[in-house]
DNA sequence: AAGGCAACCATACGTTGTAAGGTCAAGCGA
DNA sequence: TCGCTTGACCTTACAACGTATGGTTGCCTT
């Protein structure tokens, strides 16, 4: 018992796992070197020996998720494989979008990160493979590639967050729908014909699922014409 | 003479315009309160007078940005006030294009914050009414705004930052196309077949303008079909 | 037993946003 | 003219951040 280690010696993949944890839990925001040491119960400093300061640990993160995005659609992928290329992206596509609805921060990070992940070169490959496999010239598939933007990997470019629902009682949505119909009529008028198809009557409305596999499939229909 | 103000007496447009200049020359990262107010011969707890704080100046920028494109958008779609949806919407969205170029920090800052600036309203306005004279339903004009993302604001979701250009000679940019070959075949079969078109032999190779507009037809082709 | 060497910690520095309160000049009623 | 108000501007200070530097500790090897 004497022997025992004092502690499991803190590794890259125990920070990175923590720090999925924390930001998981309580966002972005919450992830400073400090806390993420308190988490481990380790100083701030101990960080440094296994992460090459903040901008690496971002890295690694960055690193994870596409990872875990590779792994869930080359595993949608194969299970469509019979399929044509265009249900196969979309399982891919799919299942990269169940991964970063596990990981709202994603996005947002993806985005902001200055350098290209290591991990999405190896992602791109399986899916100019699929488009290549379905017929498409390299130049149609290159831009291809470009036009799924962020769908490839699983989040529509949400140019604004969903609005954090805020406390909306159904009178003060009807007054200011009333005050928007009249600047902004063709707006009003939407959110009016769309409301009642909607569950709850605010302005964060769309279904992002549906608006999502629209996108999809708009895109993958314009494709399948341009292959020729 | 003697009665001459001390300085021009500062205001928030004052210091959003110093604001934007600054940025423009040197980046998000050098927008600190010290050095704007610096730039504006004044101390840093000045600025709160017109102000609320770094993220009021933020939204500040922000809604400037999203002005220049509304104003840019609605002059191009008055030009073209004769034409179609379709040529309407595209030069709309080649005017937001433009003012983004000459901000290139804007679409990582639209995209960070966490509130829809007021005047995207208005914006969207105008696209829906376009829409709507085109022929479309509310519900897939909805959808189109959705599909649309951030090419409305005149920018392509680059998930990831273009690659500051680093110092490439041939050599190194032919073994590292060699090395990709073995283990990424279709991307760099597809890097080869693309790279003879474009003016450089970088990986760096995208022509946005070309991407972003193949994008927009695609889209258009689509809703073109949806319409019915 | 002695040395080496990671892993970990304590302290400190510079930079950030901003709260709290002070200074000073312009404007105005008496 | 005096004195008061008002608001723009400044000074100081603080907490939190990332991280450079230099200990301290405890296992491993020889």
């Amino acid at each position: 018992m004497a022997a025992r280690k004092r502690r499991e010696p803190l590794s890259r993949d125990r920070a990175l796992a923590a720090a999925i944890a924390l930001v998981d839990a309580e966002g972005m925001a919450a992830l400073t070197m400090r806390r993420l040491a308190a988490d481990l119960g380790v100083e701030a400093m101990s960080l440094y020996h296994h992460l090459p300061g903040k901008e690496g640990l971002l890295d690694g993160l960055v690193d994870a998720v596409i990872a875990e995005i590779a792994a869930a659609g080359g595993q949608a992928e194969t299970d469509a494989a019979g399929g044509d290329w265009r249900t196969r992206l979309r399982l891919r596509f799919l299942a990269a979008r169940a991964v970063m609805l596990r990981h709202p921060w994603a996005p947002a990070l993806l985005s902001s990160r200055p350098t290209i992940p290591a991990g999405v070169y190896g992602y791109y490959e399986g899916i100019l493979a699929t488009l290549v496999d379905g017929g498409f010239s390299y130049r149609i598939a290159h831009r291809a590639l470009h036009a799924f933007g962020s769908l490839a990997l699983g989040f529509a470019q949400e140019v604004f967050r969903p609005a954090p629902d805020e406390e909306i009682d159904a009178d003060a949505a009807e007054a200011e729908l009333a005050a928007m119909a009249e600047q902004l009529p063709h707006l009003a008028a939407m959110v009016a014909a769309e409301m009642h198809d909607a569950a709850d009557p605010t302005l964060g409305w769309c279904d992002s699922q549906t608006e999502f596999e629209f996108t999809l499939d708009l895109l993958f229909d314009g494709l399948e014409n341009a292959r020729a």
